[in-house]
DNA sequence: CATTAATCGAGACGGTACGTCCGGTCTTATT
DNA sequence: AATAAGACCGGACGTACCGTCTCGATTAATG
């Protein structure tokens, strides 16, 4: 058991991958090698109007009504746009659903502070992106991106990698910084303490038998920090 | 903070309410009172043909095509019935995919044991149900079932109180066992100690960025409970 | 050249198939077998109200804009009928309007007459269907039918028992009455001569070179009779 | 009833019209007043490679598909060209599949003989007419772009200029000459007589009821000059 | 030689209709 | 009373064309 923490889970290795901020994510994720800033820009440029207008269109079904709202014949109405321009760029509604709710969260990338403790590095990564992802009905639309990638391992994937990989890393990052300074020990299963931390929010989103609060939220972490059996002078701040 | 563990969660005190076996379970909910014996029985018997047939027809769809493929009209041409006899039982489709799932699984309910350890109990516990849920595209069902309940709060509360709750309670009396014998706090949050257990087997069945083997569910469990930050001399058999 | 006036035409051997007028024409085609009679009539009944609102849908929109017009969607929603409605009874736009043309046509069935002489058997018979033909837009119509007809077989042989068969049969006897009679040799080659008398029309009609009024008729009747170069006592009545 | 020929048919005075053979049937007949030789030929000329391949790409489909087939997307892909580039020059599918059509018979123009006799003319300028326009699918043709006209004053005057009337202007001389030499009455109704003689053939052709070959056509000229009633002496070599 | 103007390719766009599928509801006759 | 059969409305699916539009790139004749 004294190995390092190499994991069974998918590397996290994604290219950060500098794409131009317009180009829809899936059709980032299907061709990597995106028009290498030499391509001579032939044809009729793309509409902006109606990139925004459909997704303005699909975040609004999305958030009110739920995903199965989200049809491309109600997107294509609302957004004044033809269903044959959506099809162009989103294979799918989830995929588009899937770049509505990215473009709604976009502004929404807290900084991630360094704070000294792992437990203030997780507080302070966690709290923010739970009260965000358990208000309004992110927890519903969540819920239905995830079935939606039982079915499309591509889709699955893309969901991973804009969704939950990047707030994975973040943790990972603190949980390394807290190996090296010795605050946990030095062969942790990183994975599977990102999974402890992650985990139960997930649950409870999902599974709605308990509410995700910021009290939730603190419990959670101190428990996965110091164990159901908890420890000796475990006191947190 | 040192009450005592009263949770935001749904209370487990379902009524265990013998019924016939037949009965669909959503009816059931909703029609708690069930015709009371001396009912005098007019009209043509429903008939056992059909129902096993309409199930039959579900589970098989439900676990090779998944959710999205139980379509009334499938089931009802597969099964040799009308669609109006599905109508007359099962309220929506996502209803029949649950009972076709819970029929699937009735076999499958394994005596918990005492092991007199709480790892012990955890594992005893939880490993066949996370062979079992792992296995199969029981995965991609459970997630389409989540889904369904977004947008459907009793359909959420029956899932729960199927699926979810009976295993909860079998580890929450494990959990309590473990508080009274002083193997762990007696002011422990027990509900919050069971999403810490569930939670992260749930994150990987799910978001799929892991597998959900037996070396996990035993990390997961013993992390869990030791903590990440780890304990002294804490190193179980 | 004395053999008897068989024909490379298609026989006009239809069976007069009497059938309920309910049923659309193609479907009555390609099941020339009808429910016969002791069918059992089992599920809910076929409505008549949706079947009178999609014929009068579509004769509208064929009437008024052409065939190009009757649009499955179109007349869906002016009948306020679903587009499944439609195509469970009729395959194609084309068939339907064939059907509604027919249902408008289906009053005006004029009595055929022996008035004792060729020509004025002739006269009798096709000044009244070209005033029709050639009142309203049934030209245009016509043309597009025929033109429809070109790309499905079974479809022209349908238009052709429908709206062409039934005249030349009416004009076959007549001129059968005739060659009986002496007035027309005994060898003569009916379905040419049959040609011979509807085709000028059909060509005016079609091609739009030439108005079709009863003064045509007339000349191209006396003309067909006659021949074009004349006979030594050819004085019309 | 003396009066001579004068008729309700559109006049044949249409202009010889020297043209470019280049030029786009359908433009021409909108713009007559064509370049007039001494424009100065300003910009980028146009592509005559362009232009075969369009009209290449036209007929093929048109012949082996059908005039539906004919799109501009697909005929712009197969001729590896824009669609502008078709809409520049042809404002209509339709005119584009009439050009393509034209091209197609532009070599078998018959010269028109005089035989001497009315029968002789006629035979000789219409079997090898009646055999191009029967063989392959030039009738299905012809009926799809008839039932286009239909909705379409300017392209069907534009159809008959190009396809019917110099037929007709053949014949017509023919019978011209008949009734100079006395072969048939001065006062016969030339117009009607046309019809007589191409109604049949065109009847069949669009129908379908029955074949157009040799001996059809024969009959059909030897009934049209000598009537249904037949003549005396009536038989010709 | 630079300008100007007609053209061509590429292809995005709004719109309309296609033919199919499913969800729910209903109306029969049968059991 | 429950069932099989199946007709019905509504709505969404994904595709195919239509006719229009905006680009950048070509290609002469003109200035």
């Amino acid at each position: 058991m004294g190995e390092l923490a190499a994991e069974t889970a998918t590397a996290p290795a994604d290219t950060p991958a500098v794409v131009p901020a317009d180009a829809p994510a899936t059709v980032r994720a299907i061709v990597p090698a995106d028009t290498p800033a030499d391509a001579p820009q032939r044809g009729r440029p793309r509409s902006h109007r109606a990139h925004q207008a459909i997704l303005a269109a699909a975040s609004e079904l999305l958030l009110n009504r739920g995903l199965s709202a989200v049809s491309m014949d109600t997107v294509a109405e609302r957004a004044g746009v033809s269903k044959a321009t959506i099809y162009r760029w989103w294979p799918t509604k989830e995929s588009l659903a899937l770049d509505a709710l990215f473009s709604e969260w976009n502004a929404v990338q807290p900084a991630v502070r360094d704070t000294g403790s792992l437990r203030g590095d997780l507080v302070s990564l966690i709290r923010p992106w739970a009260r965000l992802v358990s208000s309004r009905p992110y927890g519903a639309v969540i819920a239905q991106l995830i079935a939606a990638a039982q079915a499309d391992p591509a889709f699955a994937t893309e969901y991973r990698r804009r969704f939950v990989e990047p707030r994975r890393e973040s943790a990972r990052a603190a949980l390394q910084r807290a190996a090296e300074r010795g605050e946990i020990p030095a062969d942790t299963r990183i994975e599977v303490a990102l999974d402890l931390i992650y985990g139960p929010i997930y649950h409870r989103l999902l599974h709605g038998h308990g509410t995700v609060n910021d009290r939730f939220v603190k419990e959670a972490i101190d428990m996965a920090l110091n164990g159901i059996r908890g420890r000796s002078g475990a006191a947190p701040a």
